[in-house]
DNA sequence: CTATATGCAAATATTTTGCACTGCT
DNA sequence: AGCAGTGCAAAATATTTGCATATAG
């Protein structure tokens, strides 16, 4: 049995490497909504020779297979998100991670959009921000 | 009579100079939510001397002002908007334009993801994306 | 008059591209 | 074997910084 990527890959006239298959792996196996250069940093111990441009070569084809989907929280990078179902995300301002808002329907807040825009709507991105349980704690420590 | 930037400004002890003033209006005139090189391209008429360097260094100070919020609706590059109420905005993926979404209540679906999350809020940003109504009727014509 | 701001140029950061070599299929 | 993919280095793009000069207060 292959998986997803593999056929994906192979159907679309990619070949299939294993560079490609452990970039799309690091980015299924994680909920860190790693960037470019985050993936290349995880992946230099088990491939040494892995060149940055490979990861954002890489990026560009799971973009276009919709296997992954990017984010831009506001910083000067971009962010990767195995997790295509266009969930919102949440940054924390204070140590900067970005987490998944899972389990809420969106729907009537688009479809209330969509019924006032002259737009033909085809995607959004929900992205809130504050600060998470674990830095409220920090914050609150004297010093 | 000061206008706001003017006071604003002088209160937080920035001296008020006619570059920040006119980086200032253009944000405040303009619908188009410009980048910083949209910025100093508008500025190059009237203030041909004015350094993309002054534009990045003045969209510093005006941000912690709270005079402008920041946008990115996932180009490479940062737009800017003197609205700073926090409405939606729509990126039209053919022309890439940005709009305002105004006189949307978002209440109940952010209050929603405040009860859903162990963050403290602070904010939010909602870009929505689609083809705006005159790239739809271009799109419609033959080739 | 003094301190801050500007404008230039150089530095930094992120992403993209060209090309010789490697390795899927 | 053939062609797409990788890795390196250089380029392109966006943004930041250092510093000498200009200017607001």
């Amino acid at each position: 049995m292959e998986c997803r990527v593999t056929s994906l890959l192979r159907d679309k006239g990619f070949k299939v490497t294993p560079q490609r298959l452990a970039i799309y792996d690091v980015l299924a196996k994680t909920k860190a909504h790693p960037s470019a250069e985050m993936i290349f940093n995880e992946l230099q111990p088990l491939y040494p020779t892995m060149s940055l441009a490979t990861v954002y070569k890489t990026i560009e084809i799971l973009k276009e297979l919709k296997l992954i989907q990017v984010l831009n929280v506001g910083e000067d990078s971009f962010r990767y998100d195995a997790k295509t179902d266009n969930h919102p995300h949440i940054n924390c301002c204070k140590c900067g991670k970005v987490e998944d808002i899972l389990g809420i329907d969106a729907t009537d807040f688009i479809d209330t959009i969509a019924s006032q825009t002259s737009y033909r709507l085809t995607g959004q991105q929900f992205y809130f921000y504050g600060v998470c349980s674990e830095c409220q704690k920090t914050e609150k420590l004297p010093q």
